[in-house]
DNA sequence: ATGCTAACTTACCAATCGGTAAGTGGTCAA
DNA sequence: TTGACCACTTACCGATTGGTAAGTTAGCAT
């Protein structure tokens, strides 16, 4: 007996790659099934259109990084922001697929034809935020500023990895990694204890 | 008489617009030919694949966003470099274009596959990040790494603008745009008083 | 044994993709 | 007047796209 959620979810980790990797209009049908060693036809089944399909990546994209940042979970609110930020980041150098989705889903300029399931992933991320010292003294816009400019650099900074990489070599790069990393530290500590 | 300048940089025009509102994959030559009101081989006179018209987007991109910085020009380089990072933050909402055809551009998987022609761009902004009097006394990785933060802060925050939108409303959108701005400002003064 | 359903497969479809080939009409110097 | 050249068009190409239709195969409750 095959579970149906067992494949389901299969296909939704090789959707996930590979619209990190080439984007929606950069990914066909054929390449993820071909991916996941089945016909076409066996993703039509589950999903109805390749539309479905992104937008249930989208959805456990999101699961995946709540759970991620609950899992840092630490009483001091500035620790948990510290510990969150810094681990997204190292982990992202080693598979940088989670955040190249969320850029990709930025770009797609159609996006507002779908529901943007990280919503209570921000949420969060904001409550946490203001729970901190200098948190609570900031205003609510200035918090969700914070938190997506911290998002920003991280994102950021990790789809332009291989550029820099490209452009000023592998060394610079590394050294750039932990220059980084260290910015986020520096950058909470600064926010929280405003 | 009309001079074949005149023509293939009008495509390119209309290929930025395109390249940076659907990506690379999103785009088809047939969409380009119709936004322009020319057919489909009218482009592939001037450029031979459609990876050579990117190719070329990308080359004027660098082009015109090296202009602006130097168009921002200042005795004083910190105030050269809050003024424009405000400005590109600030026309990029009127157009943001160029920001977005840059993070697309990072996101191309086989990037590595064409010459990245923004280093010039990039190399400048560390220069004059050196000049200042923070900047002086930090190590070139610290310079490198300034950089790529505020750039990555900036069209990060462009491209997410619809998103943003979408999620928190409009209003919250444009509370969040002001804020943004003053955190650029703030960021600035910080690095270059250090 | 039988029928039902889930999880596929092969076969096929019109539409569109990037790109080639072969002109066409106008401007130009000689 | 001619012939070359440039900017562009129509016609066409094989390959691939997302998606449909119609089976096929297995497990399972009745």
């Amino acid at each position: 007996m095959k579970p149906s959620g067992d494949a389901k979810s299969a296909y939704i980790a090789v959707a996930t790659r590979r619209f990190a990797m080439d984007g929606f209009h950069g990914t066909s049908l054929s390449h993820l099934a071909k991916d996941a060693g089945v016909s076409k036809q066996a993703l039509l089944h589950f999903f109805k259109t390749k539309e479905a399909l992104y937008a249930a990546t989208l959805t456990v994209l999101a699961e995946r990084m709540m759970q991620d940042l609950i899992a840092c979970r630490h009483a001091e609110p500035a620790q948990w922001l510290s510990d969150y930020f810094t681990s997204l980041c190292q982990n992202a150098y080693a598979d940088p697929t989670d955040m190249r989705l969320v850029v990709h889903a930025l770009l797609d300029s159609d996006q507002n034809a779908r529901k943007w399931p990280l919503r209570p992933y921000l949420d969060e991320l904001i409550r946490i935020a203001s729970d901190t010292s200098g948190g609570r003294a900031a205003e609510v816009s200035a918090q969700l500023a914070w938190v997506s400019q911290m998002i920003g650099m991280i994102q950021y900074h990790i789809i332009s990895v291989p550029t820099v990489s490209g452009m000023y070599g592998a060394d610079t790069a590394t050294v750039l990694q932990v220059e980084m990393v260290k910015r986020i530290e520096h950058a909470v500590h600064e926010f929280c204890s405003n």
